[in-house]
DNA sequence: CATTGCTGTTAGTATATGCTAATTTCAAAC
DNA sequence: GTTTGAAATTAGCATATACTAACAGCAATG
């Protein structure tokens, strides 16, 4: 298990992504992901089949090597645990962490995972409801996507291809769509191609496109908000 | 002042080092400190050149740009904010916090080390005493070569040089010259080319070359052990 | 003053990472 | 089944970072 570089380590945490959000995982898709050209994207990976990292398919799809999913498990937890440090411990906003982890976690040797580890209690999840790897989210969890009009659902993760954009979570901030929130689905209109919720803190309207990256799980009735008022 | 490599950060680094040490700053020093061949100094340092971050003088000694300078002190706070945060929140022993933090002062966005300097208390110096960029050593710190023998002197900093050999390191934290501890200067041998040292940990010796690279603090007589026990 | 030796520099390579432009491949659509 | 369009690939190039070998420059030393 060599060092690998900033750049390889991102393919390999890329392609893990894909793979969790069961997606196909193929080079163009890293390309639009890494916001890298083709080529570029083409030789890396020939050089991550080099390096025993990825196997390509018949179908050109990639798959990460028993040693490159261990290391992109690796760099995914990094990754969390940095997101979760940046929040509980600096204070620096859920929405914006992604960003600044994005740095980090390309730069914590084994001690320092460990003692971060010990230091915030092993946290299971991160500020977006995203499991460590190892931890999986409840087996009843469905996308927003999924949830019917008259439902109340609690918030349990941002799909992590949404962190990319400060500007969508800071909207999702601002209307209280963050894990461990409810929210009551109002309606799904399919013209607008959007969903609207309505919680304490207001009504809000999200679109299909972003509904299908927020998992949630159902509240029965009788239990709404008595965990999380 | 755009970002810079890794590659960037760790020459200005190394010329903030030996500047704030004294010491000539020549390409064959930071070849040497960066074990890396004179061949690849001289390209870097063309392009370090090339963008304004060095100037090189007619007896070839490297000197930094205001823009460097201050990029150089950027780093510089970054490493040891980081070191303070490891020993002093997750308890990584201080004798080895300095190859953790190498990594993590390039990977620190504007936001973090600010939320993190706020959460650390604006801390003034780090783990091995040296002074963040902007704050200075007492005026009466002297090496400890320079201590004679029969005084009493209080371990200000561990020289930076030092800070890269662990097992040095190791050594200096068993024999508990660290930051704050007192040591008695016994004598100075020529012929050993050491001072010994002794102190309620019991006594110590350390090579003049060593010696040079510590700093120190005299204590005088009726103050001896007031403060650090 | 000539030699020695460190320092700097040039020449020649190699690898990782990036790009554009052009071409190939292949499955899906007509 | 031929066309079409996305995806993959190849060709050609550029830059940052690394190396070894060879050479140049200059100061200290004998």
């Amino acid at each position: 298990m060599t060092e690998h570089s900033k750049v390889i380590e991102e393919y390999l945490l890329t392609l893990y992504k894909l793979n969790r959000a069961g997606e196909p995982a193929k080079a163009v898709t890293i390309a639009n992901r890494l916001d890298t050209s083709p080529p570029t994207v083409h030789a890396t990976i020939l050089r991550m089949q080099r390096d025993g990292l990825v196997n390509v398919t018949k179908t050109k799809e990639l798959a990460l090597t028993k040693e490159g999913q261990s290391i992109a498990e690796d760099i995914a937890y990094r990754h969390n645990l940095s997101e979760y440090f940046l929040c509980n411990t600096l204070g620096i906003p859920w929405y914006e962490v992604h960003q600044h982890a994005h740095l980090l976690e390309h730069a914590m040797t084994p001690m320092v995972v460990e003692k971060l580890a010990e230091f915030l209690g092993k946290p299971e999840f991160c500020p977006h409801g995203t499991p460590m790897p190892g931890t999986e989210l409840p087996e009843n969890t469905i996308t927003l996507m999924e949830a019917q009009p008259g439902m109340t659902v609690e918030v349990a993760m941002i799909g992590e291809v949404l962190e990319d954009s400060v500007d969508l979570m800071k909207i999702l901030h601002e209307h209280k769509v963050m894990p461990g929130k409810q929210h009551k689905v109002i309606e799904k209109t399919e013209v607008m191609r959007s969903i609207s919720l309505e919680s304490k803190e207001g009504p809000s309207s999200l679109p299909f496109h972003v509904a299908e990256k927020i998992f949630v799980i159902e509240i029965p009735k009788d239990k709404k908000r008595s965990i999380q008022p």
